[in-house]
RNA sequence: GGAACAUUAGCUCAGUUGGUUUAGAGCGCAUGCUUGACAGGCAUGAGGCCGGCAGUUCGAAUCUGCCAUGUUCCA
């Protein structure tokens, strides 16, 4: 057997082990006979790279997948990105213009081309780095959402869904990104706190020489202002009815209308209407018949529709505007105001609500499989808690808005004809011009004559087939690798895509396989700093995770996020997290060196603290399966860990190795050794998949493993069945050896100076089998049984037991009868509690037998307490 | 403005359908330990009338109502 290194490096020994798992394709899987076990990964940005929200995620899911390998499942975990078309073609057009190219002056194919060279140059950093977590993905099956199988699942989707009526293409407000120039979601628009103004502003009644204030935060819209309201009860406006105002600096005449619609409390009660730049008002516009002028070219300059400040972006035209209003006397004032200002999630820039002509799915019908087979628990969530936002949006669920204004991603199958708002749709133009031909029922129609849609389609688009698309299951309904893995098991990912991602993978999977697309969905917290500010770029508040691997390790760094992270709360990480991470892989490594070391000898006996220990230590350890399973039931990784981690440091290496320990260069007997070593392994396979390096590492030292054994492909050790009486009668031994301890300190007894233990049990020897468990964990020269008390001796009770340590002159009365004052004190009170239920009739006739015969022996232990204690006193007094 | 969820030790959280000793864990904190696995360690200890007020019950951290605070979602 090779020396064992005194430092455990994980640096070393982690690319060493995901090299060797890699070579030996324990993560490959193909279908077969065994029971599957699959997930498909969160695709994460093609341009990110990894923060630590990805770290947390795939840490969980990891832990996932090694344990059902090691149950002996088929496991199967799916990786890819996806192509993230704002967020990408953002990064290629900076790039570009930093090269001194303008995507303007590109063709289609040549942009195309410049993203494509960027994705297999950069698109890949993020799953390298996924290595270094020790992520046992399958990749072999990595997949991008525009691989060709994908995109070509994407089509299809879209024409199935146009030829079922779901897609259909109409004007609409979106919000619209002046910046990417593309409509973006609603779910991505971060809306932020914005200290801002509320403008005070005039308009001229017509035929009066009266006016109207309005009050507004964007006064620059004022020129494309189509009516002003206000609400029919108001009486300050009452005199208003059925007239007309000049919108300043336009001198346009508007209407004057009157709707529920205005809160009369808000700025003056008079409200300016612009329906082409604010989702109510162009609702109230499409009740009142108004016309909408739109003021903004797609850049957020003014266009010439505006009429005046052509060109200028539209926060210069707020502070134009202003300006402008002042020199005419129509700005009566301007406050400080406070209002939610949106921003685009992809390029921070301010988002304009805007009119365009886009393409939508209609959602209503689709989502109803979604609900209900969330709501009758067909798909967990986890927590559960998150079932009542689920429903409350999918009742509630709009229209998705599919298309996007790039060129980076799948382009909408729609070929318009002749330039017109005509359209076909198809897979490829070859169909369309047979489409066409039939639709227009001219014969001459040409490809010539058929121009594709610009625009692009969603990413969500291309992932919310991911866990179908990943096995094909679009193109191939019936293949292997589809009926095997499909539905997945668990999905993990952030609360915040549940709607955006999650519902609609749903919806998909019911649509497309008429099955759920997986059967758990664990929802993790964010990972945020301590003072619970979520990690970003920007605040610089992110601690870069390839670097915490370098100091902390892998494993350390998985143990770290896992520790404190139950599900859906949310992780607030301080670098304390993965130390204590590493502190663990620390004992572990130590806890092993010191077995490692020991001279084994067959010749010697077994003592009976030996003994007494490994049946105990079997009984715990059962105990501990039983729990994680239940943990793992329920999601609950962070108390899984939790239990492994105690189970390991307190339980084996405080309690179990400090029994069973040789007298320094002393050998040990075989029977224990071996017996330890049966533990240990046990341990560590339990504890592979939350650090599957260290524990590797470890296992191969264990004993000479042949090429091509790894622990990853070991089984669980499985519950046996376990005596609770052999646990509870430990812990009270365990109480007697930390009493025997504090008594030491209180005295200032060195552990070098042996002790005398003297035991008064009164008729309850349940401790007797740990006499020499107590001689050698409190070093005892001698443990012996007493009928009378004993004087001169610091003393302590652990349940009806007595114990006894002569100490002679060293005893303190003062400060014995103060221990003992407050013991009884609290004894009493205690019992007095029991007697406040005991002495209640209806308790007693009430309450379940059970309870109060728990109650009765509460009252009789503590009876017999107090006894020894008075007596005690009175001994000493 | 509406809704959901939360509020337990200095911090982060458990406490599984009300009853296994007047509440547990990890971290942190305090005190004491330097030769033999580990100071990235060992041992011991201090810390909470379970957000507040009512109510239901023999019995409430746990159930109900109101209030306060916070987070998120929706408008």
């Amino acid at each position: 057997m090779t020396s064992i290194p005194s430092k455990y490096n994980p640096l070393l020994t982690e690319d060493r082990w995901y090299k060797y798992w890699l070579d030996q394709g324990y993560f490959h899987s193909e279908p077969d006979e065994r029971e599957v076990y699959s997930v498909v990964i969160p695709p994460p940005n093609v341009t990110g790279v990894l923060h630590m929200g990805h770290m947390l995620n795939n840490t969980i899911q990891d832990v996932l997948v090694r344990r059902a390998r090691m149950l002996g499942k088929n496991a199967c975990w799916v990786p890819g990105t996806d192509h993230a078309s704002i967020a990408t073609e953002a990064k290629v057009v900076a790039k570009l213009k930093a090269e001194g190219i303008e995507k303007n002056n590109l063709t289609r194919e040549e942009f195309l081309s410049h993203a494509w060279e960027w994705r297999e140059k950069h698109g890949g950093i993020i799953l390298e780095q996924l290595k270094k977590l020790g992520a046992s993905c399958d990749w072999e099956r990595t997949r991008f959402t525009m691989d060709d199988s994908m995109s070509e699942s994407v089509i299809s989707v879209f024409i199935d869904l146009y030829k079922k009526g779901y897609i259909y293409r109409g004007v609409r407000m979106v919000n619209w990104d002046p910046q990417a120039k593309t409509a973006v979601s609603d779910e991505e628009v971060i809306y932020k706190e914005e200290q801002s103004k509320l403008y005070y502003v005039k308009y001229k009644i017509v035929d009066s020489d009266n006016f109207v204030t309005i009050a507004t935060t964007r006064p620059e819209t004022i020129l494309g202002d189509t009516a002003v309201c206000v609400h029919p009860d108001d009486e300050r406006h009452r005199h208003l009815k059925g007239k007309k105002v000049i919108v300043p600096l336009v001198n346009r005449v508007v209407p004057i209308i009157q709707d529920e619609y205005v809160s009369m409390e808000f700025g003056t009660g008079a409200l300016k209407i612009t329906p082409a730049h604010d989702v109510n008002d162009y609702e109230l516009g499409i009740k009142y018949n108004l016309p909408s002028i739109d003021i903004f070219n797609d850049d957020g300059t003014l266009s010439e529709q505006a009429g005046l400040f052509v060109g200028k972006d539209r926060f210069e035209a707020r502070k134009l505007v202003s300006e402008e209003l002042k020199k005419t006397g129509q700005l009566v004032k301007i406050e400080d105001y406070i209002n939610k200002v949106g921003f685009s999630e992809r390029t921070n820039s301010v988002i304009e609500p805007k009119l365009s002509m886009q393409w939508f799915v209609k959602m209503k019908e689709l989502a109803e499989p979604a609900l209900l087979n969330v709501m009758n628990n067909t798909i967990r969530l986890y927590p559960a808690k998150f079932k009542n936002t689920y429903k409350h949006w999918m009742e509630n669920v709009k229209d998705w808005c599919i298309s996007r204004q790039l060129w980076w991603g799948q382009r909408i199958p729609a070929y318009y004809i002749n330039s017109t708002n005509e359209y076909v749709i198809a897979k490829s133009i070859e169909e369309a011009l047979v489409l066409a031909k039939e639709k227009t029922k001219n014969q001459d129609l040409t490809e010539n004559d058929l121009s594709q849609d610009e625009d692009v389609l969603d990413t969500w688009f291309s992932s919310w087939l991911w866990p179908i698309s990943v096995f094909d299951g679009i193109r191939n309904p019936d293949n292997r690798d589809i009926k095997y893995y499909y539905p997945t098991n668990d999905l993990v990912t952030a609360p915040e895509i549940l709607f955006f991602w999650v519902a609609r993978m749903i919806i998909a999977g019911y649509e497309y396989i008429g099955e759920k697309p997986f059967k758990n969905v664990y929802l993790t917290g964010i990972v945020r700093d301590t003072q619970r500010r979520k990690m970003s770029k920007s605040l610089g508040n992110s601690p870069d995770p390839i670097k915490l691997i370098k100091k902390y390790g892998a494993d350390g760094v998985r143990v770290g996020m896992l520790l404190c992270s139950p599900a859906g709360n949310d992780l607030l990480f301080e670098e304390t997290l993965p130390e204590q991470g590493r502190n663990f892989i620390n004992k572990i490594w130590n806890a092993f060196r010191l077995v490692k070391q020991w001279d084994v000898n067959g010749n010697i006996e077994q003592p009976i603290h030996s003994q007494k220990a490994i049946e105990w230590f079997d009984a715990k350890l059962n105990q501990s399966i039983h729990l994680l399973e239940d943990h793992f039931s329920k999601f609950r990784l962070s108390d899984a860990l939790m239990v492994l981690y105690k189970l390991f440091w307190d339980d084996f290496s405080s309690w179990y190795l400090e029994i069973i320990k040789p007298a320094f260069e002393k050998p040990i007997d075989k029977k224990t050794f071996d017996a330890t070593i049966e533990i240990f392994e046990k341990l560590i396979k339990l504890l592979h998949s939350f650090i599957p390096f260290v524990t590797e590492e470890i296992w191969h030292y264990i004993k000479e493993r042949k090429t091509g054994e790894s622990i990853m492909i070991q089984l669980l050790p499985e519950a046996g069945k376990f005596n609770e009486n052999i646990i509870n009668r430990f812990e009270t031994m365990k109480q007697v050896v930390s009493a025997i301890r504090t008594i030491r300190k209180e005295k200032n007894i060195p552990i070098k100076e042996s002790l005398e233990l003297k035991i008064k049990n009164n008729g309850n020897d349940s401790i007797k089998e740990y006499y020499t468990v107590l001689q050698k964990l409190n070093n005892l020269s001698d443990v012996t049984e007493v009928t009378e008390k004993i004087e001169d001796a610091a003393s302590f009770r652990v349940l009806s037991t007595e114990f006894y340590i002569p100490l002679g002159d060293k005893v303190d009365k003062e400060a014995e009868l103060l221990k003992l004052t407050e013991e009884l004190n609290y004894a009493r009170g205690f019992l007095k509690s029991v007697m406040k239920k005991l002495d209640n009739e209806r308790f007693v006739n009430n309450a379940p037998e059970q309870v109060v015969a728990i109650e009765r022996k509460k009252q009789f232990d503590t009876q017999a307490k107090v006894k020894i204690l008075e007596e005690r006193i009175e001994s000493l007094k």
